[in-house]
DNA sequence: TATGAATGAGATTTCATTCAT
DNA sequence: TATGAATGAAATCTCATTCAT
């Protein structure tokens, strides 16, 4: 009885904020893995440390899982998307890094990619419904805008383009890569995952974001 | 009375084949909306005229019929991209003409990008694993090294690019309008489907691969 | 007009009882391997040079069917027996016969082996149910019965035994070798099927019945 | 309200042993009644206290369940053979009371007798796929083994004769009585369950093994 | 006589969720 | 807070049989 009681309060929120997490991620891959309607409460039960009860307890029901792993997913982008620190490069430079950044996290994070897909073959339902990703302001915007200003200042940029539509430029070329990966790889048989390739296409996206908003 | 009686004998076959395409056009609509996970046998014979049996009866399983209804769906596009007559045009309008056309069948064929979509997030395997899609050849891909070829002959064109990836370029602007507009669209409050957000898009991407192909 | 006229009603009647029994032919398969409930209608059907519509046409159902195959299978055996002539043969020498011939029927026809089992998981209904299967006369019993009395009178045979018991005897010995090959063969390691093994259980079957209807 | 009260925490596991063996029985009712193409789980639910989604839940899948069956079927006739003693008698005795004890079985333990004849049907599939199965290693070889090597070296007995061929023999002239009851006792209009028959042949089956261990 | 299409009924199996302790 | 057992509802799929011509 003297020895060792169990620690008060404060561990029991941490080991319940680990069970949380252990079970969000593990909830991100199978809803990566096989979508929304694909993936299953019982395998995400049966790779996590604790039980299904668990499950529900934490997030209520599957899809409640599902939204808290998009409101994750999405926060660790924007998380990222905010320690760029552009400003100290000219307005060319600051562009590269943009489409660099960009690239390179959809590169890496094929995860994100997927569940992209997902949250918009449900029609963003979800994405729409939660106020946490609906206040999620995109810095990135902001960025670019900052970018194209000083580009057009400088008398570098000469393309009149809104900053939403470039990061929609951006975003497509980056993503689509990765999300069309299988199908794209299979009918034209190229090995999307290959080094040369990614290399030769963060050039390509690059050299054209560039050139476009240069204009003529 | 004395017009139209019912065809004689081969009527029958005709009646299957209808019955066939009407279980496939349904499917279509299914699987676009809700996936292959999410869309249901039942939902789909609830829509036809005949019973769920059919179902079976003519693909099999589910996982069959979505295999037909994805050999169709790229058998379409497959199919008017042959009809393109590019010869007769300019390499510069002939690639206007091609990002015109990619663009336009995206935009009016969601069901399209979302099925596709939907096979990437199943890695692709149904593509991957149906003769009939492997073998389909794009004539996209020699459509395009042609008007390369031409533009570059004509020197209007100093790129060095691969046809192939000239074509994930232009698939993946029109591409991520369409299957990303409603998380882009709700995350950057822009709606991805207005007229006016439609036309400008579409100048750009026209822009930006007639620009990138153009080189400097 | 004049050359080659479909020729009348009797080749018709031959092409009838030639698909009645191409459909038996496959059905015994069929039922042999799968039992009455494993045993698929569309199975046959796909094996038969005409249409499923045929099975029912000449058998009326499924069970029809197995019916029509058990009469048959169990026509055929009895059929053998009455070919049997034991009387040229001295009492020892004709029971020797009798095993051998039940060995080896037994030995070379699993299929009949398999289909008896299956119709005693079925309690025998149909059998019981066929006037034709009910009204087959086993001469085997005569036979026996025969053999019996003459080797006691010869003062060969001191055993008292019943025709019928004997028969079952001599059966089950031959029967159980190829109804329960597997599972025996499985837990016991042997291979039943080896031509020593049957040689060898040939033998020992042979003298075990001689041996008991000699008794001591 | 004093008695029994529900026992504490264990009741829980107990329970749900008690719903898993619940079940097994009843599936060993219906596999032998039916075989395990024509059993049905619907049925095997509709007589047991809980629900069908319980079938799966504890053995997922019908043949998960009938794999199960077997299982305990083989391993209950295992278990009485090792109880079983002997050594304790003569080697005529000892021989009597193996042949006894198989004939007893088979005739009490019909179910048994049905579920052999089943997986052999089946071509001992699921036997074969059984690791629990497999490894059962029959005691009764031993003991067989055991009463030949010392009837041999009493003088009793003087056939050179297999341990496993004579287990052969003892079982298929017990088993067939019971499996092929109703097909034999049909065609030769005997009542294979009555009393006076079932003793006479135990007689029978008795002498015929001990004549045949003893040779001449 | 023959046939391809069709089908109702019911089979097995799956799944997210909740209960009892 | 935690857990193993349980479950209703619905999903996919199968099957012997019949219809329309």
């Amino acid at each position: 009885m003297p020895d060792s009681p169990p620690p008060a309060t404060p561990s029991r929120k941490l080991d319940a904020e680990k069970t949380r997490q252990n079970i969000l991620a593990v909830a991100r891959q199978e809803f990566a893995e096989h979508g929304l309607s694909g993936a299953r409460v019982d395998a995400i039960a049966a790779r996590i440390s604790t039980t299904k009860r668990m499950i529900y307890y934490y997030f209520g029901s599957k899809e409640g899982l599902y939204l808290a792993v998009l409101e994750q997913v999405y926060g660790g982008i924007r998380g990222l998307e905010m320690t760029l620190d552009l400003d100290r490069l000219t307005p060319i430079e600051a562009l590269h890094q943009m489409v660099d950044f960009t690239f390179d996290y959809h590169e890496e994070n094929p995860d994100f990619v997927r569940l992209v897909s997902v949250e918009n073959i449900h029609h963003g339902a979800h994405l729409k419904q939660s106020e946490k990703l609906r206040n999620l302001n995109s810095s990135v915007i902001v960025s670019l805008a900052t970018i194209l200003e000083r580009g057009k200042a400088a008398g570098q940029f000469h393309r009149d383009i809104d900053a939403v539509d470039l990061h929609m430029m951006i975003s497509a070329l980056c993503f689509y890569r990765v999300s069309n990966r299988h199908t794209f790889g299979t009918l034209f048989a190229r090995d999307m995952g290959a080094p040369a390739v990614r290399d030769r296409h963060k050039g390509m996206i690059r050299d054209a974001i560039a050139g476009f908003v240069a204009g003529n």
